[in-house]
DNA sequence: CTGCTTGCAAAGGCTTTGCAGAACA
DNA sequence: TGTTCTGCAAAGCCTTTGCAAGCAG
């Protein structure tokens, strides 16, 4: 999707979203909200830290709880051993390569979900998940 | 759903899934298989033990590992903390109250799913996961 | 200044593992 | 009897926490 944003466009992004732009969250919103990805934790941690150390870990998992719930990252729960940070929060369902750990997005415009139910009572819905697991052909095609 | 089964009867049932029989998993079976329910490890590693002590951590997750394996029981992740098993193996789809972290069916038949997009190159759809994620209303409606 | 953030290391929770003894066929 | 399974405790992995020092406004 879009390139690198400016530090300027970064520090404006995370203000309008009501969070402080430290220097750790604006170099870690330079590694996540470059381009469309689903990175893990370590992920991210690995990827601020590439050239020299800027952020901690405990803060890097801080920090993407944070943009989580203010709305910059969607997380993504479908391996049971870590959080994947989507920085696609727009409408959209994914592949999970079971084999391999990696998630593909699928637009919302492939999938028609017609006939969702209401949920339980008092209760109201808070986001829809669709996964589409796949792995690879176990039997060769020639 | 359907009643406990006789122990017979989860034995015949362990057999055909190519499941060898033995005393810790139709202690688990009995306790998981007897109705619809969405159970983690640790609550049928209580469910088993409410008595007396009948099985080790150990194997309960040995056992739910392999009955999942084996088609006997479904795994839903959505929760980050814990897996779920789910007795119900047929096709259907979840609401996830995302405060309780309660899972509840939703029947395959109340959602109607179109145009599933092709998975990609060399890959074979696995399952289709459908969570509703839910919560209380924040408004209370009085 | 005053409160919010960061970083380190330790703690925590769920799950897996190694290996000796026990159960199964 | 030979193989598979169980149980215990320890280890592993991801994530959270406590608290002192540092930064933002």
């Amino acid at each position: 999707n879009d390139l690198s944003r400016s530090r300027a466009d970064i520090i404006g992004l995370l203000s309008e979203k009501g969070i402080t732009p430290t220097q750790q969250r604006v170099e870690i919103a330079k590694v996540m909200l470059g381009k469309s990805q689903h990175l893990s934790a370590e992920q991210v941690l690995a990827g601020v830290n590439k050239d020299r150390s800027l952020v901690s870990k405990a803060t890097v998992y801080n920090t993407l709880g944070l943009f989580a719930e203010k709305g910059l990252l969607r997380e993504v729960i479908v391996d049971p051993n870590k959080v994947f940070y989507d920085t696609n929060t727009s409408n959209h369902y994914h592949f999970y390569n079971v084999e391999t750990g990696t998630l593909v997005d699928i637009d919302s415009d492939q999938i028609q979900i017609d006939k969702i139910p209401s949920p339980p009572e008092g209760m109201i819905a808070d986001g829809v998940e669709v996964i589409i697991k796949v792995k690879g052909r176990t039997t060769p095609s020639f």
